[in-house]
DNA sequence: CTGTTAGCGCGTTCAG
DNA sequence: CTGAACGCGCTAACAG
């Protein structure tokens, strides 16, 4: 900068209105300063200027898993609407663990982002949100609190509810659900839904049929626990993978190893379908989540929450997309049942 | 700091040398010193260190598609390695395009990275690359140069021809590939292993049988290209998928409209297999790439590259993993093919 | 073993 | 409309 100011015969004061544009400043001294920027290849030092502003205009994104494809899309979306605002986001991946949120959620404060976006690992105690919460700015992601804050992730209630409805009407009386860590915020609400589907239609809700209270994170524990649910002489006609793409692949083994037939001795349908899904045989049905808008979602209200910080927190709920597959027991290209118009 | 240094009764200079243990200080101010950081709630300012010290601890990471499978495991990978190290990745997502690299680029270097690690976009020019290696260390991600520069992909040329040649032992002798862009490295290196397997088999290279030459992103496009290949009366017997995932799924659905099946009447084999490709029908065979690994050497050449900069610069070639399913035409469980022990 | 001081590169008063 | 001087929080060099 000062290279520029010199080349340009000017103060670095005038230089730093010009590259701003904050305040007028003569056209001649104007172009002076412009043409002797790009003389110098002078970039702004956005560190300097983090450092004077006491802003740094990125913003911290910790999420528990990298690699899954709903984090995968959620990470572009905050990507892109992040940049047309010109803020970086600095990563930090959990691997589902306590103690890596801990010392990544330190190592971004004293980076001095001015945000945070996070998903929280599952048993994070309350308190950490509500310490966190007093020193910076936090929208929560996928996995949603009940406390009043900014927040955006799916609608899962109600979108499991209709899903196993869709089951309902199909003439399913006995469905099973693997569910998963009902840690997990987003979990417990899919338990929720398909209990709720339950009681509309007067289906009694048997403790047998719903999977997975405890940790079930791996494909290989989730076939492990399907496996003897449906090996009985009394066993559910249908089955809600209500947890993630690992626990629908482990359902899949585990039905395959029994020799049972999708969807004609079992009928499946997926919350969280995966890539490709319309690939298989038969074609999966199920919904696809609105990752990519979560993330967009979040960096606004995180935006908005930057500009206006006593504003009132907000929730945003999004509706998955349906897509109506054969593991059902539907004929192909049977529309979407009613209720996702929307 | 100064809060530190008034409540323990000393120096900032003191509490400096405290924190980073970059000096012998007597155990009884040390001790002071910690209960006042403690007291305080002292947190190191990143921002203010980092410009005292000309090094951020951050590194740029520029990859294409968030999205796709191998560059999410990439990103896990690159981040976990950095979080032992103290690093933090500032992530930025080009989508493919030109600009926005640019953009991306010129904003990380302005936020004072300590190095970049980068996949190119398709069709950058090399003064790009050149420019940029002027300013900063730079590791190259999986499109590889053919500089000699720091730079870590998957071996897809012998991958590509062994994956080959699996095909003609089975008795091929007529085989199509889908390419894609060969703009993109990679897939150049993929096209040449496709020639160098029927070379050495001794078969014809016929121009007809290698798809896309033109830009094949698109499942879509990748469809509309395979269809006629195998409507014809002379059709390959067998076809490798060499672009992406999305190609994959192109060619599945080609063959499925034209009634043929897999690999029965045309046999498959896939360079980039995505995740559950164990659970269609047949299963599919093809390599799983090294994602993960790749970010986490990627990481590494670069860090060591911070510490020796005049350093040889080294090119790492990754294997990448056969899974063998029946879509080549093998009975189920056969083991991998020679060549795939290491 | 410890304290004092200068300056990293900027944006912003305040005085001209 | 312009420029000089200050300070953001920290560390390195030097002085004690």
């Amino acid at each position: 900068m000062r290279d520029v100011s010199r080349v340009a015969g000017v103060s670095t004061s005038t230089v730093s209105h010009v590259v701003n544009g904050t305040r007028r400043v003569s056209d001649e001294l104007r172009q002076r300063v412009l043409n002797a920027v790009d003389a110098v290849q002078y970039r702004q030092d956005a560190l300097a200027r983090a450092m004077r502003m006491s802003r740094t205009n990125t913003i911290g994104l910790v999420i528990s898993d990298a690699g899954d494809h709903v984090f995968a899309d959620m990470v572009r979306g905050i990507e892109h609407e992040a940049r047309e605002h010109g803020i970086t986001p600095l990563l930090a991946n959990t691997g589902e663990e306590l103690e890596r949120q801990q010392t990544s959620v330190r190592a971004l404060l004293s980076r001095r982002v001015d945000g945070l976006l996070l998903t929280e690992v599952p048993g994070t105690p309350d308190e950490f949100l509500d310490e966190l919460l007093k020193e910076i700015p936090v929208v929560l992601m996928d996995r949603l609190s009940t406390h009043g804050l900014d927040q955006v992730g799916t609608d899962s209630t109600v979108a499991t509810r209709l899903l196993v409805e869709h089951l309902v009407e199909l003439g399913h009386r006995d469905i099973a659900a693997l569910v998963g860590d009902t840690r997990v915020p987003t979990l417990r609400e899919r338990e929720q839904g398909y209990l709720e589907a339950l009681e509309r239609a007067g289906l009694p809700a048997r403790g047998d049929r719903v999977l997975g209270v405890d940790k079930i994170t791996t494909r290989a524990a989730a076939r492990s626990v399907v496996g003897p649910l449906f090996s009985g002489s009394e066993r559910p006609t249908a089955i809600i993978s209500a947890s993630h793409s690992a626990g629908t692949a482990g359902i899949l083994d585990a039905l395959r190893e029994l020799g049972l037939t999708v969807p004609e001795d079992v009928a499946l349908v997926i919350f969280d379908l995966f890539q490709y899904s319309d690939l298989f045989t038969p074609k999966l049905t199920g919904l696809v989540q609105p990752g990519y808008r979560i993330g967009q979602e979040a960096m606004r209200l995180l935006l908005s929450r930057l500009e206006h910080p006593d504003a009132e927190p907000q929730t945003i709920r999004l509706r998955p997309t349906f897509i109506h597959g054969e593991s059902c027991g539907c004929p192909p290209g049977t529309p979407a049942p009613s209720g996702w118009q929307a």
